[in-house]
DNA sequence: GCATGATCATGC
DNA sequence: GCATGATCATGC
């Protein structure tokens, strides 16, 4: 096929490229494209390379584009109901090979080498509908900046020491902030060997986060960040210290005073009744305005948690997440669920002791799930998903007052299952109807960190 | 004092 | 109306 386009000019190939603004695959692409049965996922890309850009589709280790150093990457958009744009998903940039990325240095790494400039084209979702009519609504090329380039080391580094460690199949992506090792394979039992260990690890690649990526789309499709206040200001600042750091120093100075006292020092006056009043007070903290999101955190995904601590160092109370729908678990497999990704993000507990009634900020910390906790976890979803299917919700009525089968506090150390809804009319339906009441539907779960759990391996770790 | 079931308050 | 973070009530 002649190319309409000069591969080896940077802007011919964005000009050609940017033509696919708001049309579909059909109406771009050779009639060739109606030949051929791309249908499914994960073969965007393949189409439009082959029936749009016209060279066939390849897995090198060059960059798609490799005269001018180009890779192309396409990726899914949601639409939110404010009309703004989101990634639906992570950026898969390659697959980690186990044993060629131990004795790679960043630089000269194969991830590095192929998606330093990427032409990035991002096509709006829609359930259902046939691929080839899916319209594309933002093009355009995407340079990692260097402040986050030095980020990305990081992480990029973080992935290589545990497979260097022989702990490939620890790999989780809380382990790091933008750059994931998520996992990638027909299914989620794709796995391979690695070289420091006999224990087979998942297959995984290396992939932008989700939250990266819709910096990335408000980037390119505002040109402007005003949604974001940022921690790091200066390639200086994210080179002598990492994010990590940068957070833990500024909250430092406010340990041991009480919230009253570090308003006062910060010269602000919150809402103490306000819902989000630490989220404001965290915020403020770090020297980012109110009203706006902490950039790095929604990069990175960080899940910001706050504790109140009792003068014996538990948590007031237990940590709760979403919560899950009963019709919804059964169909889910773990590896898919909502509860594993929810564990396999980064967070940053911010510890409180109540003293006479006051609250006095103890620390920060940043954490994510050891490997062997979210297999603790696993055991917690499983049996739940178990009694829900079998339908086996009520273990006894004890004068009108009903217990559950769910796995209770002493018997995880790491997570339990407890009500959390408005009351107890305030329900989701079940799959199946619970054998020993009959009922059609129950008051909404969710899945709780167990306060003792945060204590001794979060808080006191 | 804690485990478990239940509920409240705020904001979008 | 619901999601989310926070809190309460009861019984052992």
């Amino acid at each position: 096929m002649e190319l309409l386009y000069n591969p080896n000019n940077k802007e011919s190939v964005l000009e050609y490229a940017k033509r696919l603004k708001n049309i579909s695959l059909r109406q771009a692409c050779t009639p060739e494209v109606l030949e051929h049965s791309y249908l499914g996922k994960g073969n965007f890309g393949q189409v439009i390379e082959k029936f749009y850009f016209g060279y066939d589709p390849n897995s090198k280790a060059e960059a798609d584009f490799s005269q001018i150093g180009l890779e192309l990457k396409t990726s899914p958009l949601k639409l939110l109901k404010n009309n703004e744009y989101r990634s639906k998903e992570r950026l898969v940039l390659s697959i980690i090979n186990y044993f060629k990325v131990v004795d790679e240095n960043f630089e000269d790494s194969d991830v590095i080498k192929k998606n330093s400039n990427i032409l990035l084209v991002f096509y709006l979702y829609e359930k259902g509908v046939d691929i080839l009519d899916l319209v594309i609504k933002l093009v355009d090329e995407w340079n990692i900046p260097q402040t986050d380039l030095e980020i990305i080391k990081r992480d990029w580094e973080i992935i290589k020491n545990k497979i260097v460690a022989g702990r490939a199949h620890e790999l989780s992506e809380g382990d790091t902030f933008y750059l994931g090792a998520c996992t990638k394979g027909a299914n989620a039992s794709t796995i391979k060997m690695q070289p420091n260990s006999t224990l087979p690890a998942k297959q995984r690649a290396f992939s932008f986060k989700q939250g990266y990526v819709n910096h990335i789309i408000a980037t390119i499709s505002k040109g402007s960040n005003e949604v974001y206040g940022k921690l790091i200001d200066s390639i200086d600042t994210v080179k002598k210290a990492t994010i990590e750091e940068i957070v833990i120093s500024k909250f430092e100075p406010y340990y041991e005073l009480t919230t009253i006292d570090i308003e006062k020092v910060l010269n602000i006056n919150l809402n103490k009744k306000a819902k989000n009043y630490y989220a404001n007070l965290t915020k403020a903290i770090l020297g980012v305005e109110l009203d706006k999101e902490i950039e790095e955190f929604e990069k990175a995904e960080i899940n910001v948690k706050t504790v109140r601590l009792k003068s014996n160092n538990t948590p007031k109370e237990d940590i709760s997440f979403s919560n899950f729908k009963f019709e919804q678990i059964v169909l889910e497999e773990w590896d898919e669920s909502n509860f594993k990704d929810i564990l396999e993000h980064k967070f940053l507990f911010v510890f409180f002791q109540i003293e006479n009634d006051k609250l006095i900020l103890k620390k920060v910390k940043f954490w994510n799930m050891p490997y062997g906790d979210i297999l603790e976890a696993q055991k917690v979803w499983e049996k739940t998903k178990q009694i829900v299917a079998d339908g086996n919700i009520v273990k006894e009525v004890i004068n009108g007052k009903r217990r559950t089968n769910f796995l209770s506090k002493t018997l995880n150390k790491v997570s339990h299952v407890r009500p959390h809804a408005i009351n107890a009319n305030d329900t989701y339906p079940l799959p199946v109807e619970d054998k020993l009441t009959g009922l059609k539907k129950y008051t909404k779960h969710c899945f709780w960190l167990n306060s003792s759990y945060v204590r001794d391996e979060i808080y006191l770790k």
